[in-house]
DNA sequence: CTGAAAGCGCTTACAG
DNA sequence: CTGAAAGCGCTTACAG
């Protein structure tokens, strides 16, 4: 049953293994005729070409690989949803590999995918992470980044405009009437979050100046949200608005000041960037900025694909705009204005 | 930079390629000095090995391949991670596979695994699958079959103990006082839909001898939930508790209830089945029944290892058992015992 | 339109 | 301990 070969199916048929290759193939030098026995021969014998042998050979794997940090959580279960989606499409295999946050192995998992791929998508969220593309971990593989750092070099980069998305958010406060407007921020060495901290401090400059911006550390965790919000009701004067840099955060913060009977948004609004599926379920819903990461993944797909020569253009590098999501946590402050 | 072969590094070291591949792949007769020196050449030439021309002649790909019916949502994110653990454990690659719910496809994909895999895990929960282990599909792979109807054959298969699982929170339910205890069914062609219901079935009969059960059609979507609760809230008698088959039918028959001004747990109970994140956060909290993803992920694939000889001792191929996880939408009801 | 042969980049008996 | 050679299962110029 298992390993039925191309020859097998030549000598069931009579032929020779290139015409066998070719029937199967749909290359045209060859008549219907025995195109069809030898289809019908293979099928019958349920013979299925061994992908390594034909890649070997074709010097093309039909495979795409994807690099992650890790695989937890809805980012990551939707970026693949997206890649897959493309994938199919053109009947390409997806090969995921996650390195699990150990940054030493991201190298590694890159080179290992050599002659298992066509091509690359890597997510490197890292402040500094311009060495992947020469690094050659690559392995002379096709590369296209997902937000991460632009490495240059000809490598091929597609991102969300985080450093709009925070601006927009601040607007949308300051627009509601907030004044004190705190930020909950990412990791350090983390790509977005920086962006997101440098459009809050901008917008925060441009549109109150004099205001002294208010930055809690963060790493991206719900609980680190709640340690954040923890501090901020401690603080005097208590700002009216908090800002976090994405969605986990902001929820962990809302369940501090919920303990702590601290009433969303009539006692202070709150706002977070994503818009996890759990954003439209809390109590109350939570104002955010929606990435679609489903479209992010599609899209660095098909930038990967052109570059294969397997889709004809490329869509355009511009990063994935956010999109401001108002539900009740950010609701207008009441008589507004004071300082 | 790219395309470094075994050849150019044997040529670099002075030695032939048979060495070249020996030292690096840790045989024990090579010189320690030979090793060293082929080592530190294959690094600084930045060599890696094509995968598809060592699979080729090792007869071995060193990754497994993971065919799902879809790729959506926490079920087989969790899933798939759980997998990758184990994988990485032992420095296995992973093919992902999703057809996307087409069942006609699901041969196609396990039959393009050939010569990428050394293995299958296969998710097939439809109620009629028996055919995918003979389907020579597996183009003769080692498999371990999810959630899936068992294909006898030599079929290894890991699942869920639903039906133990309907049988505990329909005794939770009666416990809590409740004896008119409606169930939403799953799909049709599901088989661990299948095994919920007769779990809820036979419970029912034991616990509330006389009782008609009462079921209503859904398909694990939150729209059918919520369909499923409308139709409920029209009935006389109305239900004093409801089971839905996944929690996402039961978050939408609690948005149904929630509408219509009916109050839970006060008015109506309700409970789930698969302790999907959201249900810790719904308010009133889900009662569910907690299914550990990651650990059927996980185990099915030591499973698949042990089938390949990369571990000692396969984990057992009995059901994971799901625990009832009570919170506020199954309160005990007031002055019990009314029939 | 078809076949014989070379070659893809490795691994692994077989000699020495 | 090391090398020359065969072979893994395909594809693809090259002849005819």
């Amino acid at each position: 049953m298992a390993g039925v070969t191309i020859k097998d199916v030549a000598r069931a048929a009579n032929v020779s293994v290139a015409t066998v290759s070719r029937a199967l193939n749909g290359h045209d030098n060859v008549t219907d005729e025995v195109r069809r026995r030898v289809a019908a021969i293979a099928e019958q014998m349920n013979y299925s070409p061994h992908a390594a042998a034909r890649s070997l050979s074709s010097r093309r794997t039909h495979a795409i690989g994807v690099v992650l940090p890790d695989l937890y959580g809805e980012f990551f279960s939707e970026l693949v949803r997206g890649i897959d989606q493309v994938a199919r499409e053109h009947g390409l295999h997806l090969l995921v590999s996650s390195y699990h946050g150990h940054r030493e192995e991201q190298g590694a998992a890159m080179r290992a995918m050599r002659g298992r791929v066509d091509g690359l998508l890597v997510m490197s969220p890292y402040a500094a992470s311009a060495g992947i593309v020469g690094d050659g971990g690559a392995a002379g593989l096709p590369l296209v980044l997902i937000n991460s750092q632009d490495a240059g070099e000809g490598a091929v980069a597609l991102g969300v405009a985080n450093y709009d998305g925070a601006v927009a958010m601040v607007e949308h406060l300051v627009d509601c009437g907030h004044r004190r407007i705190a930020f909950i921020a990412g990791p350090d060495d983390n790509f977005d979050a920086h962006q997101r901290l440098s459009g809050y401090r901008d917008a925060l400059a441009r549109r109150l100046p004099g205001t002294e911006p208010l930055v809690l550390p963060g790493d991206f965790s719900e609980s680190s949200g709640h340690r954040a919000g923890v501090e901020l009701l401690a603080r005097t004067p208590r700002p009216d608005a908090v800002f976090a840099a994405n969605d986990m955060m902001a929820l962990g913060c809302l369940f501090a000041f919920t303990q702590a009977g601290v009433r969303v948004p009539d006692d202070i609004a709150l706002a977070g960037f994503d818009d996890i599926p759990l954003a439209r379920f809390v109590h109350p819903g939570l104002t955010t900025m929606r990435v679609d990461i489903f479209e992010l993944g599609a899209r660095a797909a098909r930038m990967l694909l052109a570059r294969l020569g397997d889709e004809r253009e490329s869509p355009p590098a511009t990063p994935l705009q956010p999109q401001l999501v108002v539900r009740e946590s950010s609701a207008p402050r009441r008589g507004a204005d004071s300082s």
